[in-house]
DNA sequence: GAAGCGCGTTGATCTTCGTCAATTGAAGAC
DNA sequence: GTCTTCAATTGACGAAGATCAACGCGCTTC
């Protein structure tokens, strides 16, 4: 593994703070995978046997059955995921693919757990990650049960704006269906949540989309009733 | 405190490994309330000063604003909640209130936050109690996201069923307006849902819903989450 | 017992969303 | 350049769900 990858690694809040030499050992354990677009790395109901972390590339969190399936959350690098599994070892509840060709980085679950149990530091920085997790999903439920698709969309469109940094200007960085998944939507109504959008000033350029009126979209997307978190 | 309250809070997996001497300091600086029905406990948005124990009666954790809202869990003793704000101490992300007459104690934050850098085995516990309602929340998110009204209640009929443990009724403990709430879904569309499963064996005796035909039941509720219209 | 109150149910209607089909548009293959 | 392919869009329709209104029923209150 490349210096620079373990520098970046070592930069995530849950390694961040420990003691060199364990997380030295943590990597010493682990695989990176180089990965192409579309492999399916976890699948819903197994047991965990890695903690994972995205170096490069994006990765989908999804579950459902072949008939139905549903985006949970798509990651970007440097990211870690199914902390929750691991921790319980329990089976997963989410499936996971990489959206992109990527590069992945696969530490032993027992590795994992041994660590927990022997230094403080990585477990306070895990239960903060934990937290973490848990706080980006709530918002989640409460947007999928109050909130209409074009009122998450709206609000989706102001959280991407914020994480992006540009002001007038989003990246449509996936697929749009892989968005209307994620929104909980078909990818027919989120293209006709778009075109409502218009009205508020969101226009579609392809894979950006222009935003003339922050305030009216936010008047229209009633961000402060439910709260926010996609990114 | 009650002897009595005492060893139901220490059999919390929480707080069932640690020390002695830990767990008593912690209830020392705990507060136990005495409340009746429908006080709010916590508010959506405010800095979490305690965590918080269930010991008698139930909390309902609900979020929205004063036009919309929607209930996000009904806890019944003993359990703990609102656990990922305080680890993070960070803003609440639902609000919560009695349910009936209740006892709920108070645990201050501070206290839970500096046990946990001090006890190892207490940051274990913790680990996995956010885990869990980590992994509680999940298949929440994907009920919504990919069942409709009446699968979610066939099923929550079917979750409820094996935990209350009496194989033939169950007992609604809360008003319907509740449960619908937490299916989100309206009342009325839950009364309608309800006489939709009267086909699949499901009987309304008032409080008390009669299964007559488990696996009819099951069927149902599987079924239908594989989506197939076309049998 | 009568009246009032609130929950739950039922019916009618409207909105939102999903589904199916047809078409457009953009990117890659050759 | 044209052809192929697949995502995205648009329209038409049907299903699911929300809303509004009316009513029944059990419960409390007097």
């Amino acid at each position: 593994m490349r210096q620079h990858d373990l520098s970046l690694i070592r930069q995530l809040p849950l390694f961040t703070a420990i003691e060199e030499s364990h997380f030295a050992l943590l990597m010493k354990s682990a695989l990176l995978q180089r990965l192409p677009e579309g492999v399916l790395l976890i699948e819903e109901g197994n047991r965990p046997d890695f903690l994972y972390v995205v170096v490069e590339g994006t990765v989908e969190l999804f579950a459902g059955d072949r008939y139905r399936e549903t985006t949970i959350d798509i990651l970007s690098p440097v990211s870690t995921f199914i902390l929750a599994a691991v921790a319980r070892d329990e089976a997963y509840l989410k499936s996971a693919r990489t959206l992109t060709a990527a590069r992945v980085l696969l530490i032993p679950a027992p590795a994992v757990r041994n660590m927990l149990d022997r230094d403080t530091v990585f477990a306070r920085a895990m239960i903060n990650e934990l937290a973490a997790r848990y706080r980006d999903i709530v918002p989640k439920l409460k947007d999928q049960k109050l909130r209409s698709g074009a009122e998450r969309l709206a609000n989706w469109i102001l959280e991407t704006r914020r994480s992006q940094g540009s002001p007038d200007y989003i990246d449509l960085n996936y697929e749009k269906r892989t968005i209307a998944s994620l929104l909980g939507m078909t990818p027919e109504n989120l293209s006709r949540a778009l075109a409502q959008l218009a009205a508020y000033g969101v226009v579609s350029h392809g894979k950006k989309l222009q935003i003339i009126d922050k305030s009216a979209l936010e008047t229209f997307a009633r961000t402060n009733a439910v709260g926010n978190r996609y990114n």
